[in-house]
DNA sequence: CAACTCATTCGAATTGTTCGAACATGCCGC
DNA sequence: GCGGCATGTTCGAACAATTCGAATGAGTTG
């Protein structure tokens, strides 16, 4: 009988109770019988776990060792206990969200903050895709609930629903030559001057572009962060999503510019892959589907 | 009974020969038992773990849950289980080992390296302490074995044992201008210089001071390496144990300077406190008492 | 479809664990 | 210094959970 759980649990009542009779009590046992079990482990692992010259026994410290990391052992034992009950009962370990670049992670932390509080094992793991790769993160299971722009690409097995849509607003650096025209810009104004794109994530499926036009000079970056400080810093121009670019606007540190026909939008959609659904993504899935949750960001409809 | 390591064992057992019978036959008992206490794993988490619609039981993902985190279990509390037996044979859990930071570490790695052989659970943490602070660490019980420079301090109840010398070789760099001063450094030579000493790490002993003279400018720095670098630099001049100090005249980054009245000395010493001693300080002691572990950088007597 | 393997069920048997009382020891207050 | 008090241990008896073995039903393979 190499170690048994049950062995630690009972040092961890004597360290506590401080003696092997208010141990005993705690666990509704005779005393004997802890003595017993001691001299088991103690045969087992040919270790003195206690010191029986004085009155009381007290650990050695072999038996602290045993004690201390014992704990640690009795911890993740429990918690592994918890965390199959949850997958049992249909909750997954993990759950990964997949959330489109062009949106703020604030709004979502309410819902986290909410998922938390159920007290669920589901570990919840967050990642940042990018036009196409949010689709290629969910259809590749690297996620497992996207909040992605576009269309969704055919044939993957995937389920969506319409969140709303984004506008784009297009902005310049106060200091850029295009801030002073003032006019609707058409495709013209645009070709001479340096576009700031962002990186398509996807690794399968076919890439996307956006928020640049052919022959046009560009700046490829990696986030929305990153395409935001490049535009500030007047490297080049390009569309951001609305509630972006009316803050940055406000603090003077963009212009934005009109454009010819209005302002483009990107249709976002919550999505998933079809089949069989743990509870977590069930939850998450009504979490944001409700409207408001992005409200400062998404325009219903 | 709330999940037991034993509970674990079977599902592994299970998972490796692929059924319950092969299992069963691996750990020595009829498969009924198997069954039995699989059964009693369900009940108490309330969690299917295996498939039994097929001839052959297939892990559930709960299952397949329980299994994967419960081999990391398994293999702790096996670890757990050494670790405690060595603790009961004399085998410290731990032992902190301070080197004196004017000595190399590349002559400890093969000793380091022998220890590991031994196949003991001893986990060994190494420190560099400099002047005092070696012999502070020790007093102070933030190490069990030392090699320090100077002399034991009185009353705190260590005991030494004499490794050697290491000699002292007053460097400066290249371009410095007592580099072109041809004949043996006195006193009033270095007053006019900055000195680059090393910052004692002591805590609670009394300082002590170590390669300058007072009144002179100095620079003071944490350990070795950056007094190294900084000589290197030309930011100060000072004295350097000969083994480093060799390496660097070779390599023409520095230039060694006579001292009148020979190079001054420091004695090693090998310390630890008075005691009850586990078996890897014991160890230790020995192999490091060796002649020839430091004949690099220290000499004999 | 027959032979095989598999997991489960059931009652009986066994094994290890628990109990309770008696004992030995160390500690404290009077 | 001595009687209580609490401690941990020992021992045989009682217990209960676990294990076994044989029987059963179900699935796979040639």
């Amino acid at each position: 009988m190499p170690l048994t759980l049950e062995a630690l649990a009972i040092l961890d009542a004597i360290d506590r109770k401080g003696s092997f009779a208010r141990a005993a009590e705690e666990l509704g046992r005779a005393p004997s019988s802890l003595t017993y079990a001691v001299q088991q482990i103690e045969a087992e692992l040919d270790a003195l776990l206690f010191d029986r010259s004085g009155h009381r026994a007290r650990f050695t410290p072999a038996g602290r060792v045993l004690l201390d990391e014992g704990r640690g052992l009795l911890g993740a034992a429990q918690a592994l206990a918890d965390k199959t009950r949850q997958v049992a009962g249909g909750w997954e370990p993990q759950l990964t969200l997949a959330v489109e670049g062009i949106l703020p992670v604030a709004p979502l932390l309410p819902v986290l903050d909410a998922f938390y509080r159920l007290g669920r094992a589901t570990e919840i793991r967050l990642r940042h895709d990018v036009l196409a790769g949010s689709w290629d993160a969910l259809a590749s299971g690297c996620a497992d609930l996207a909040i992605a722009g576009g269309e969704a690409p055919a044939g993957a097995g995937l389920r969506t629903r319409v969140l709303g849509s984004v506008e784009f607003v297009f902005c310049v650096a106060p200091q850029h030559p295009l801030a002073r025209l003032n006019q609707p810009l058409g495709q013209a104004d645009l070709a001479a001057h340096r576009a700031v794109v962002i990186a398509d994530t996807a690794r399968n499926l076919p890439l996307r572009s956006a928020g640049w036009l052919k022959q046009q000079a560009r700046l490829t970056v990696a986030d929305l962060p990153s395409k935001l400080a490049a535009q500030q810093a007047g490297l080049g121009v390009g569309s951001l999503p609305r509630w972006l670019a009316e803050r940055e606007v406000a603090a003077g540190r963009l212009v934005r510019c009109e454009w010819t026909g209005g302002n483009p939008r990107e249709t976002l959609h919550l999505a998933w892959r079809n089949g069989e659904a743990g509870r977590a993504l069930e939850w998450f899935r009504r979490a944001l589907a409700k409207p408001g949750v992005f409200a400062e960001a998404i325009d219903a409809g």
